[in-house]
DNA sequence: TGTAATTGCACCATCGATTGTGCAAGAGAG
DNA sequence: CTCTCTTGCACAATCGATGGTGCAATTACA
């Protein structure tokens, strides 16, 4: 591995190359030359420089002396999900555009781990922290704090930092009604048919059964109980939550909502279990989005949020260096059964077949 | 945002309040102290010092001083696919298991923007660089050769650095041979009916064309020629390829085999723009694994590749200062449809339904 | 022609941690 | 009681880039 391995190029070997000091070197290298009256000649001569010789800035030196790293860190709970893949993929672009370079961490859903992480990246002082889906935004806002770090929470609010997020009550209740009509097309439908999986006692999923019963209430004209069943974000939980209702009802609702994706594998692993008696006239609703979840064997409507755009925001909050804790909220899209959108992907060129 | 922002504590700091010298207080905090013939309790009494002003190493300075930055890369094609995000968060845990901060990057597939965003973590003094699926490992092999910085590619060979591949060769034929066993089950196949969709001309692509016309001759005891078609890995490219077979044919191959999910996007662009009738009894195989691929309304296998396996070998492949390329081949898993699997996030504890 | 203003750049301290080296105090040997 | 060894630590250079300050040379102006 150690061919032609020269030790990389400082500003010192550019300076006793170009003549120049290191001063002038760094200060032509790094866009200041015009502030410090460096000749257009002297910089055109040490630019092509360090060209010749492949120059790049050591990135800690520079982070350590000017207290400013160039990192942006990104802190999700897992990536394993087309959510939060996307928000990666989404955030990379945006944050590369910005001369940043993205670090994204995850927290695994666990307040400790997420504390961790985040002191990991302070470690590094990166410049600005995107916290996105974190169990305990408040615990990870304190570090931030401490450390004078700006950030902002994503799709899951704070209290003590701005966030920007999804308008979950909407589109919940969009959502909801859009299955409620599909299944009363195939045969008249009561409140007790239409439930609710997965979740837990976080404010979006709190804002999602608010619009959930909103709309079963504007439909049917009356509230019912117990028709919510909290699974955490787990796959294992929510499988066992179907089986639970199978094993009482002998089949599954007629009409659900999904609290996430995540939540929807739990339903996967259900259905590998069983065959389709138990679902064959079922028409479900997810909130977040996953191309293949919209082509199973049975009506599904997703909820796309709108990742580009709340990342977009978040990057314009920490800009505009605004004071108390904002709260943003991003419209998500109502996506069809059976609807391939296109994504991230798509911008890639990579249309060449050789 | 400015509550208590004190200046992160140093080791200077450290030195005043403990009486030690900056020196010993680096020696106790990086655990080189026992070398120095530091006292027990001379580090016992900075040890708890550093605690209660909650200090943590300025990464900037250590990675400045020592040039090891504690940073890991992964360069991936892209994030929004199960295979590489499942993979950013195998490699995330691993990384951080060994104490390095793992940061995650993507190349678009495009050569240059490839190695830029090499050159880019290499100005960060990366420690070792991960390139996944990469569409020219040798390039990014030049930059970080250049920098003597270690490497790795995993998952799609380079000529010029150790590598970590599937068996894809053997893994094309397994799961060729089992679409075809499945399609046989519904009537006679003749070797027409199957094809292959996607890919390009990379060795990964190559290996798969061998595995799935190696699978062929063993079952039908003949070669076919034109049975299948590279559409590199662009889901439109791919939508194109299926409406093109369409309108030749009528309907779709009775059974084919897609290269890898991001293609198998393109079949459900086309499927979203047809109904049933172009597809009514298709078996398909994908060479990666997708939970909701799994239960699309058709048989569909797929292989997962040993995502763990793989990184862990990686690792293993860096620490032991291996010399010539090495090539090491992990074998997949072959899924069969209607299957849910475990995966990452299963490992997270949030069974906790508040 | 003398003085002020501007141009163009070099010098040097600094960011925080690491590490080779040096040296005083105490322990042990003779 | 002297001499050597060991123990326990401090000193200071260093990594590469930044930015405040100072100063010589040139230009402008009266």
């Amino acid at each position: 591995m150690s061919e032609n391995e020269q030790k990389k190029a400082t500003i010192y070997d550019l300076s006793i190359q170009s003549g120049a000091s290191a001063s002038t070197v760094s200060a032509v290298l790094n866009g200041t030359w015009r502030k410090r009256r460096i000749s257009e000649e002297t910089a055109r001569r040490i630019i092509s420089l360090a060209e010749e010789l492949r120059y790049t800035a050591n990135q800690q030196a520079r982070a350590l002396r000017s207290s400013r790293s160039g990192l942006a860190g990104l802190l999700l709970p897992v990536y394993d999900t087309r959510f939060f893949s996307s928000m990666a993929q989404t955030f990379e672009a945006q944050a590369r555009q910005r001369g940043l370079l993205p670090v994204v961490v995850s927290g695994r859903r666990d307040p400790e781990e997420e504390r961790r992480v985040a002191e990991s990246l302070v470690a590094y002082s990166i410049d600005s922290l995107f916290i996105a889906g974190a169990t305990d935004p408040d615990g990870v806002h304190k570090v931030c704090a401490r450390a004078g770090i700006p950030h902002v929470n994503i799709d899951l609010p704070g209290k003590l930092a701005s966030s920007v997020i999804s308008e979950n009550r909407q589109g919940a209740r969009a959502l909801t009604a859009a299955i409620i009509r599909h299944a009363q097309q195939t045969g008249p439908l009561s409140p007790d048919d239409v439930y609710m999986f997965g979740g837990r006692d976080d404010h979006a999923s709190r804002e999602r059964i608010i619009g959930f019963h909103a709309a079963k209430a504007e439909i049917f004209g009356t509230a019912t109980g117990n028709d919510t069943e909290s699974t955490g974000y787990s796959p294992s939980m929510t499988a066992l939550a179907f089986e639970r209702f199978y094993d009482r009802h002998g089949r599954l609702p007629r009409c659900f909502f999904i609290n996430s994706s995540i939540n929807f594998e739990g339903l996967l692993r259900f259905m590998g279990k069983h065959d389709g008696e138990a679902f064959g006239d079922i028409v479900v609703g997810c909130f977040d989005y996953d191309p293949f979840g919209s082509f199973l064997p049975f009506p599904v409507y997703m909820i796309r949020p709108n990742i580009s755009e709340m990342l977009e925001k978040g990057f314009e909050l920490l800009e505009s260096e605004e004071t108390g804790p904002h709260i943003i909220l991003v419209e998500p899209q109502l996506v069809a059964p059976r609807t391939a959108l296109e994504g991230p992907l798509d911008a890639l060129k990579d249309s060449n077949c050789d």
